[in-house]
RNA sequence: GCGUUGCAUCCAGACGGCCGCUCGGCAGGGUUUCCCCGCCGGGAGGAAAGUCCGAGCACGGCAGGACAAGGUGGUGGGUAACGCCCACCGGCCCGCUGCAGGGUCAGGGAAAGUGCCACAGAAAACAGACCGCCUCGGCCCUCGGGCCGCGGUAAGGGUGAAACGGUGCGGUAAGAGCGCACCGCCCGUCUGGUGACAGACGGGGCACGGCAAACCCCACCUCGUGCAAGCGCAAGCAGUCUCCGCCAGGCGGUUCGCCACCUGGCACCCGCGGUCCGCGGCGUGAGACGGGUCGCGCGCUCGAGCCUGCGGGCAACCGCAGGCCUAGAGAAAUGGCCGUCAGCGCAGGCCGCGAGGUUUGGCACUGCGCACACAGAACUCGGCUUACGGAUGCACGCAGCA
RNA sequence: GGUCGCGUACCCAAUUGGCCUAAGGGAACGGAUUGCAAAUCCGUGAUUCGUGGGUUCAAAUCCCACCGCGACCU
C-alpha cells in the first residue's frame, strides 16, 4: 500500500458549465478510442477532474456506473499524475458510446492521456517562454 | 419430474478486510462567509423508468352562473381523488349431455336531429320488385304451351358485411304472421333486488338495419401553470421615484410671496495624503422601489407513512390499540479492489432403490463455467403501463410409476 | 426535472374511413436522342404506411399502449 491515502473531494471536481466549456475549448486533446481527453493549467493547488458524458452513452445506470469508475480511476491514480510546470490541470473526460470497460482500462487510458497531455502543455509553455 | 401460462407472496446474493463518496451528530484544529482531521450513526427501487391519469403543495386568476374546449361512460361500493381497485349485472367466445366453470368487453343514447354505408346487387333504409310464381282477359297454337295486357304476390334465384323476424304445420290461384305451435322481439302489470337487471303473467302479428373509438344528445368531472412552482438573503449593473445647501446668470410661469428647469462657482461629499493646507472631480450624496441573470439558503422530507395485533366487510378497503422514524444529492452521493461461503449449470466418478430400463435419488468427491436480470431517487404521494432475474405455494398441460 | 411535436420507398413528401394495387418530385436503373456527355422525352418499385392491439363490413386514416427521433423551458 502507498504511504498516502488517496482522497476525491467536491473541490477536486470540474463545476459549471463555463468551466467545461474553457478546458474542451483550450486546444490540446488526447484520444483514447472512447474516451476523449482535455486539459487546461487551472490556478488552484490541485488538479481537477471533469466528466461528460451524454445521453447517447446509455441509461442513467450506465452513465453512473462508468462516471464513478473513471473518477475511482482518477483517485487511485494521483500518485502518478504529472507535478510542477504548468502547473495543475483541470482535465475533462468526454464520454462516447460504448461498453463500458474494466477499471483497469480506464486506469490505463488516463494516465497515458495526461501523460501526452502534461508534456504538451510543457512544450507549449517553453516555447513560450 | 419437466414445461411454462395465469395468480399470490417474498428476495434483489451474504459475510469479512482495505480504500473512497455523501448527509447528520459529537469533539478538536486552522489562514474562521470557509477549510482540515477523528469517532459514531444513516445512505436507491419494485419498477426509482415511461410521464399516461389522479391528488397534495406553491404562485397567478377568480362574486355567481352560462358558453366554448377537453375528458369519463353498465350498476353498486372503495378512496383525498382517479380514466384506478373490488363485487355484481349484461353481451360475446371457449367448454360441457346438461349444470357448473373459464376467458373477454371504452358496456349510456340510433322510435332528438344531421351524416355515412364503397364494390356487387332489381333494391341499402318513409321501402321497393330484376329474374321469377299465380288468377283473370285477349291473341296464337304443332294442344305440351307461347306472347301481350290489367292485377295479386315475395316462397325460390342471385349480390352483399348487412335484404324488413326464424323453424315447422296449416292455408292459398300463387303466396304472405294470413292462422297456429315453439323460439325471438315490442308494450304493460306484478314480484324480487339499493341498483344494473332477473322472473312470472297478460297483451300485440312484428313495428325500431348498422356505425356515436362520425358530428351529436344526455349525465358527471375539469380555472391556468408547474418545485426549473415559489419564498428569502447578499453583491455588482440598468431603470424609476423621493429627499438633500448657498450665490450668480438665463428662460418660463406667477396670487408678486415665490416656484420649476438649465448653466456656472462655492460648500457638502469623493480621490490624492499620516494630518492640515492645497489640488482635482462634481448629480458627485442619502433613502426607497425594482427587472432579469448568477450565487447561497429555504421549499426538502413525518407522510392520504411503515410494521404488528384485534375487530368489521364476500372483497377492494375501513376502524381501534401498540410500536417505529426509514436517502436527501446538486456536472449531481450509496462506489472500487481482494478473499470466503452458500447457490446454479455442464461433464466425470462413487454409492443407493429396482428384475431391467428411458428416467431417478444422494455426495463436506473432482474439473470447468456463471455468480447474474431490468435498472439509479431529483418536491411528495395513489394508480396505470412498460422492462426484468430468482425462490415458494396454488391452478393448468405433458410424461413416467403405482 | 418538466412541456410539446413528428414517424408513409434511398431522400423530400401528398392522401374527405371505401375506384389505395398509396399522388407527386428528386435520386437510381433501362431505353430514346448525341460523335460522347449534359439537358430533354419514354419506361421501371421489393413500402407489414414505426410496432402491437382494438372499433368498423372495411383503417395509412379513428382509439389505446409501446418504440424511435426531434424541439422548447434551463
Amino acid at each position: 500500500m502507498s504511504a498516502a491515502r488517496l482522497r476525491f473531494r467536491r473541490s477536486q471536481r470540474i463545476r459549471g458549465q463555463g468551466s467545461f466549456r474553457q478546458v474542451v475549448h483550450a486546444r490540446g486533446r488526447y484520444d483514447a478510442k472512447v474516451l476523449s481527453f482535455h486539459a487546461l493549467p487551472n490556478a488552484s493547488t490541485a488538479h481537477r477532474l471533469g466528466i461528460s458524458i451524454g445521453r447517447k452513452v446509455g441509461t442513467a445506470a450506465r452513465r453512473n456506473r462508468i462516471k464513478r469508475l473513471l473518477r475511482e480511476s482518477f483517485r487511485l491514480t494521483q500518485a502518478e499524475h504529472p507535478t510542477g510546470a504548468p502547473g495543475p490541470y483541470d482535465f475533462v473526460v468526454v464520454v462516447r458510446p460504448h461498453e463500458p470497460l474494466t477499471l483497469a482500462e480506464y486506469r490505463a487510458h488516463m494516465l497515458a492521456a495526461f501523460a501526452y497531455l502534461d508534456a504538451s502543455w510543457r512544450k507549449r509553455s517553453g516555447e513560450r517562454a
